[in-house]
RNA sequence: GGCCCCUUCGUCUAGUCAGGUCUAGGACACCAGGUUUUCAUCCUGGCGACAGGGGUUCAAAUCCCCUAGGGGUCACCA
C-alpha cells in the first residue's frame, strides 16, 4: 500500500476555526506517523466571502499547534499551485471533459426562476432542489449560446434512476437514491468551480488516499462519488468525523462558542493542551490516559476509532487539561512561552521567573495567570485596607505586636533559607502563644496584599530578606495607625 | 418537511464489530471528608447513564425491527 495523502481544505473567510484544527489533528497525526503526506489546500472560490487576511492567519493558526503541513500554498509542493483561485485553467478543462461526456450540462436558469422554483416547490411542501429545465438543451445550443456569452452554470448530470453508494469508513455503506441528489452546480457563473467539482478535481489531482473531513460533507459526498466515476477515478476512503456541538447540541458557532483558534491562543492556552482537549472530543486513548501530549496521541492514534458522538464543548475541561500540562513543563519553557505570547508580567524577567514559577506553578491554569499570581513578587504587595490584616477569629489590635515580634525573629535569619525562616517563625509563634492562622494569615496580606498566595515560607524565602521586612514593618505601621485612629 | 447520520453518567468517553468476565469502567464538573498557614495541588469517598418499546437468545449496553429525540443537509457558501 502506497503513503496515504490526506488534507484538509480550509476556506480564507474569516477567523481560523476550532473545527479546522480539530480535523487537522486527525488528518496529520495518522498520515505523518503512517510515513504518508498532509497536504494543505486553500478553498477560496467564494470571492465574495473572501477575506484577504484570513490565510495568514490559517497558517499562524495551524502552525502554532504544531500542525504544519508537507505540501501547501506558501511552500509548494509537487502538485502546486496549493490555492484553488490559481487552477482555474484545470478546472475549466475539468469541465469542458464532463461537458463533453454529457456528465454535466450548461444550465441558463435565471435566479429569478431558481428562487421561484424553490417558493413552489416549497408552497407544495415538494423536496426541493433544481428540476432539471435546462437538462435537454442540445449540447450545440448550449455552446452557441456560451460562446455567445450568456451567463450560465454548469450542473451535475445525475442519473435519473437508481442509487449511489459508497462507504463511510466509520458508519459503514451509506445508500442514496439518486432521484434525492440535486443537479449540483459545479461551476458558478463567475466561472469559478464550487466546492464540490474543486474539491474532487483536486483531490484526484493531490493524489488524496483519504478525506478525512467533518460529517456535514456526508450527505454531500454522493454527488463527489458521481464525479469519482465521471472522471474515471478511484475513491478514496472517506471518513466523515462527527462535528464540534454547542451546549445546545447544535454545530459549533460564534455566537455560542469561542471558534476562533486566535481565542485560544489569547487566553493562554497551551497548544499542547488544546491539541488534548481536541483529540479527547473524538478519541480515547486505549491505555486509558486523558492527559496525553502528541507523542502518545501519534502512536495510538487511528482513523477508524474515531467515536460518532457529537461532542460538545466543555472549557472547563480544557481549563483542567490545560494546568495539567502547564504542571508539565519546567520555568525556562514557561518562560519561552510567555516571551512569545506577549504575556510576560511587568518587570518580569528570566531569573525572577525561574525563581517564582515552581511556588506559584500548581496555582495556574492559563498563561496569563502568572502575571496575576506574582504580581506581589515582581512588584509590590497588592493594596489593602488595615482591616484585611485582622487575623481570624482575632484583633486587628493585636496586629502590630503579632507582626513586629515575626519581623524581629526573621531579621535574625542567617541564611535566608526555607528551613531558618520557618523555624523563626515557629519561634515568634510560640512567644505569641497565637495559632498559625492569626500569625499567618496578617503575614500573608502583609506580603503580598491576597488572600491566597503560596505558602507563607515561600513567599517569605523569594521575597528576600529586604523586601520581606519591609512589608512586614509597613503592615505593622498600617494596622497600628488604623488601631490609634 | 424529504433525505442522511447519530443516541452509555450534567459533559468527554470505555465497553458495541467477535452477546456472558458490565449489580456498566475512567476523566471533567459537582458534593462530602482528609492533608494543610490561605489558595491551589494531592488523596479518599459520594452523586450520576445503557432514549423507549418489541423481538432473537439459556444470556443483550452489545444483534434485528419499530418509535422517540438530537444533528446535518436540501445555495451560483464552504
Amino acid at each position: 500500500m502506497s503513503a496515504p495523502r490526506v488534507r484538509i481544505a480550509p476556506s480564507p473567510t474569516g477567523d481560523p476555526h476550532v473545527g479546522t484544527a480539530y480535523v487537522a489533528l486527525f488528518n496529520r497525526t495518522w498520515a505523518t506517523r503512517e510515513g504518508g503526506s498532509f497536504l494543505l489546500r486553500i478553498d477560496d472560490t467564494d470571492r465574495s466571502r473572501y477575506q484577504a487576511s484570513s490565510e495568514e492567519q490559517i497558517f499562524r493558526a495551524l502552525r502554532w499547534l504544531g500542525l504544519d503541513w508537507d505540501e501547501g500554498p506558501d511552500i509548494g509542493g509537487p502538485h502546486a499551485p496549493y490555492r484553488q483561485s490559481e487552477r482555474q485553467e484545470m478546472y475549466a478543462e475539468k469541465i469542458r471533459e464532463l461537458l463533453g461526456t454529457g456528465a454535466a450540462y450548461r444550465c441558463f436558469c435565471t435566479q429569478e426562476r431558481l428562487s421561484a422554483l424553490r417558493e413552489e416547490q416549497n408552497a407544495r411542501k415538494e423536496r426541493l432542489g433544481y428540476d432539471g429545465h435546462c437538462r435537454s438543451i442540445p449540447i450545440a445550443d448550449g455552446e452557441r449560446r456560451a460562446a455567445a456569452g450568456e451567463t450560465h452554470v454548469v450542473r451535475l448530470r445525475v442519473p435519473e434512476g437508481g442509487s449511489t453508494t459508497f462507504r463511510d469508513e466509520l458508519r459503514g455503506p451509506i445508500e442514496v437514491r439518486n432521484e434525492e441528489i440535486d443537479d449540483q452546480v459545479l461551476m458558478k457563473s463567475d466561472g469559478f468551480p464550487t466546492y464540490h467539482l474543486a474539491n474532487v478535481v483536486d483531490d484526484i489531482a493531490f493524489g488524496v488516499t483519504e478525506v478525512v473531513r467533518a460529517e456535514e460533507w456526508l450527505i454531500s459526498t454522493p454527488k463527489h462519488v458521481l464525479l469519482y466515476a465521471a472522471f474515471g477515478a478511484t475513491l478514496p476512503r472517506f471518513f466523515h468525523v462527527p462535528l464540534l456541538r454547542n451546549q445546545d447540541k447544535s454545530k459549533i458557532s460564534k455566537r455560542k462558542n469561542p471558534v476562533s483558534l486566535d481565542w485560544y491562543r489569547e487566553q493562554g492556552y497551551l497548544p499542547e493542551a488544546l491539541l488534548n482537549f481536541l483529540a479527547l472530543m473524538g478519541w480515547a486513548s486505549p491505555s486509558g490516559e486523558e492527559v496525553f501530549d502528541r507523542e502518545h496521541f501519534a502512536e495510538h492514534f487511528r482513523l477508524e476509532d474515531i467515536s460518532l458522538g457529537a461532542p460538545i464543548f466543555d472549557l472547563e475541561k480544557l481549563d483542567w487539561l490545560n494546568g495539567q500540562h502547564l504542571r508539565r513543563l519546567d520555568a525556562a519553557e514557561i518562560t519561552a512561552r510567555l516571551e512569545a505570547e506577549g504575556m510576560m508580567p511587568e518587570g518580569a524577567d528570566a531569573e525572577g521567573l525561574r525563581v517564582i514559577l515552581p511556588v506559584v506553578l500548581e496555582r495556574l491554569h492559563r498563561l496569563p495567570d502568572v502575571a496575576e499570581k506574582t504580581r506581589w513578587f515582581f512588584g509590590e504587595a497588592d493594596p489593602y485596607e488595615a482591616a484585611d490584616l485582622t487575623p481570624p477569629k482575632g484583633d486587628l489590635r493585636d496586629v502590630p505586636a503579632t507582626l513586629g515580634r515575626a519581623e524581629e525573629c526573621l531579621r535574625g535569619v542567617d541564611p535566608w533559607e526555607l528551613p531558618a525562616i520557618e523555624a523563626a517563625l515557629e519561634a515568634a509563634r510560640a512567644d505569641l502563644g497565637v495559632k498559625k492562622p492569626q500569625l499567618f494569615m496578617p503575614l500573608r496580606i502583609a506580603l503580598t496584599g491576597r488572600k491566597d498566595s503560596p505558602g507563607i515560607f515561600e513567599v517569605i524565602e523569594v521575597l528576600g530578606r529586604e523586601r520581606s521586612l519591609e512589608r512586614i514593618a509597613a503592615a505593622a505601621r498600617c494596622a497600628g495607625e488604623a488601631v490609634d485612629a
